[in-house]
DNA sequence: GATATGATTAACTCATAAGCTAATTATTAG
DNA sequence: CTAATAATTAGCTTATGAGTTAATCATATC
């Protein structure tokens, strides 16, 4: 995953709006109407959040066969599986980071000053 | 984690600077005068940012014993692994999903009712 | 063909986030 | 005591993000 992706990955999961869209999607591909119904925003401004999601790849957009007006969101698991790799990355920090916090306690015990305030 | 507590780890998360910062923690805690130096920005800007980590619960700031006038700055590990829990919650749609965008496709073969206002 | 529907884009407002320099606080060093 | 150092807070500017209503586009319905 490109440090770009990334960026609009955590950019689009920063907001509680968008949250909820991919809460909603977990259950099953929705609607754009569905989604502004289940929501208490307007149209326009979900319309930007699924822009939003949907550039970051967490979602895709499908059409539906019936009507040709209507879209269809999904969610896109594979995308949600390179964030977690990215986060298991991240905590590759337990040896190192505890050894240094270890060293860090110990050289504190040798000289406990005393702090007022 | 509360929804709150999300939110204010992703927002931390939605930033490249932020992300650098956590970066270099992970090798070892450093003094904010380093995580300064090994940016481009400002020490206020900095310092906004260490705030904003910190609110975030994914570092902490502790003190060193020779000067007190340095701040140390460490990652929690604790708090990525929320987020980990966060994100296999998330993840859980697999099954569900394949079944219910299935269901949903032959459903619209039955062609829904048009709505009106 | 005219009208209604589903959704997006356009144009604008408002709040917030990020950056800077200057000032402040706290502590150490001379 | 005075000057220097480490970091933060204050005050200000600018860019961006989210929300709104109005307009547009495409398609379906009558």
């Amino acid at each position: 995953m490109s440090a770009a992706q990334l960026d609009r990955t955590l950019i689009a999961l920063a907001d509680p709006t968008r949250r909820q869209v991919i809460d909603l999607l977990r259950k099953r591909p929705r609607r754009a109407g569905e989604l502004v119904a289940a929501s208490t925003i307007s149209a326009p401004a979900m319309s930007r959040h699924l822009r939003i999601l949907r550039a970051s790849g967490l979602i895709e957009e499908t059409e539906v066969p019936g009507d040709a007006r209507v879209r269809l969101y999904r969610l896109r698991p594979e995308k949600f599986a390179s964030l977690q790799s990215w986060l298991d990355e991240v905590q590759n920090f337990w040896a190192g980071q505890l050894d240094a916090f270890k060293a860090h306690v110990e050289d504190k015990t040798t000289k406990p000053k005393a702090r007022r305030k």
